[in-house]
DNA sequence: TCTGGGGTCCTAGGACCC
DNA sequence: TCTGGGGTCCTAGGACCC
């Protein structure tokens, strides 16, 4: 771990990225290979060890972007990414509104907590509207407020995220910049536009659903061991139900057949759904080695792989399974 | 914000094993 | 036979993030 890394927030907006992020990114990795995106405009640069003056440095980053591919961009500078990225929002806030951003915000090592106190709770990371609330009801408003509480009491209110929070507030945060995080899950869901009642609709979407899911594990070489289904009523009421599987899989039929399941288990017929989805977690690589006793198995995995080709050259529409 | 989609992490209880 | 502790896996729900 870095005694005292200099982390930058490059932030633009949605509305101006998009297609160019990648771009962006390219940019970033120019300056440090210590890069890590956290959204599509978002990323956190490790420079502690570029040589140099840091607003220097932030400032040439921005030139560059703005010159070369003709987007603003907002920049925060600290010690950590917790006060990087809050130093960024509060700049970019600060600049004149209906102008793109072009903020470049330092907090010196040292004034962190200086710097924070007077911000609102919910600016802190981990703290959204139901902590923000309950904080509230203990007159806690401010960054500031939640420094001047005892850690413990705020332990015994929040747990460990009342920890996280206490050593937040204080300026301190000892994540480190993550190059590359290995991907969890892959689900796919659906807001139906209209609540839907109609058992066969239901069902169809699940399996589209889950053969979204099955292409995007396949595409990144990837198989998963849980199958979960989440499901909202009319009254957004959500649950999820999941299942282990014997195997690791990343077959249509596989997760298709595992989401029915479940879906059975939670809803009765002609019972209306708001929202439906199909994720699978536990991931890992595909187990496919060709066991003899187990030629069905292949056998279904190389027919996918046969129709995935065939999907990605004419289109979604070419292939439907016979009766 | 009568509420979209895709993620992460945490908590808590039960089953099971040693 | 009974009690207890600890670890792990599994499931479900919830808060939060972009």
């Amino acid at each position: 771990l870095k005694l005292c890394p200099e982390l930058i927030v490059v932030s633009g907006s949605h509305h101006h990225y998009g297609r160019v992020s990648k771009q962006v990114m390219e940019r970033l990795h120019d300056l440090t290979p210590l890069v890590e995106q956290i959204s599509i405009d978002e990323a956190f640069l490790d420079i502690t060890d570029l040589p140099g003056d840091v607003t220097r440095i932030a400032r040439g980053l921005q030139t560059r972007i703005r010159d070369e591919l003709d987007l603003p961009s907002s920049i925060g500078v600290a010690s950590n990414k917790l006060v990087a990225k809050i130093a960024n929002e509060v700049g970019k806030k600060g600049g004149r509104s209906g102008q793109p951003p072009f903020a470049i915000t330092v907090v010196p090592a040292g004034d962190e907590a200086e710097f924070l106190a007077s911000l609102p709770a919910e600016m802190l990371w981990g703290v959204g509207p139901k902590t923000s609330a309950r904080l509230a009801g203990l007159g806690i408003h401010t960054i500031g407020d939640i420094a001047r509480w005892p850690e413990g009491e705020l332990v015994r209110l929040f747990g460990e995220n009342g920890r996280e929070m206490a050593m937040h507030a204080r300026g301190q945060d000892r994540r480190p910049v993550v190059t590359e995080r290995e991907i969890k899950s892959i689900s796919q869901e659906i807001t139906y536009a209209r609540d839907t009642r109609d058992d066969a609709s239901i069902e169809k979407t699940l399996r589209k659903l889950s053969a979204q899911v099955g292409r995007r594990l396949r595409n990144k070489d990837l198989a998963g061991t849980t199958v979960k289904l989440k499901i909202r009523w009319p009254d957004f009421t959500t649950l999820t139900r999941q299942v282990t599987l014997p195997h690791p899989t990343d077959n249509d039929l596989e997760i298709t057949e595992a989401a029915l399941k479940l879906l059975h288990k939670v809803r009765v017929p002609k019972q209306a759904v708001r929202l439906i989805g199909v994720g699978v977690s536990r991931l890992g690589p595909p187990v496919r080695q060709l066991e003899l006793w187990e030629h069905g198995t292949e056998k279904a995995r190389r027919l996918q792989a046969v129709m995935d080709e065939l999907r990605e050259k004419y289109g979604e529409a070419v292939i439907r399974k016979g009766k």
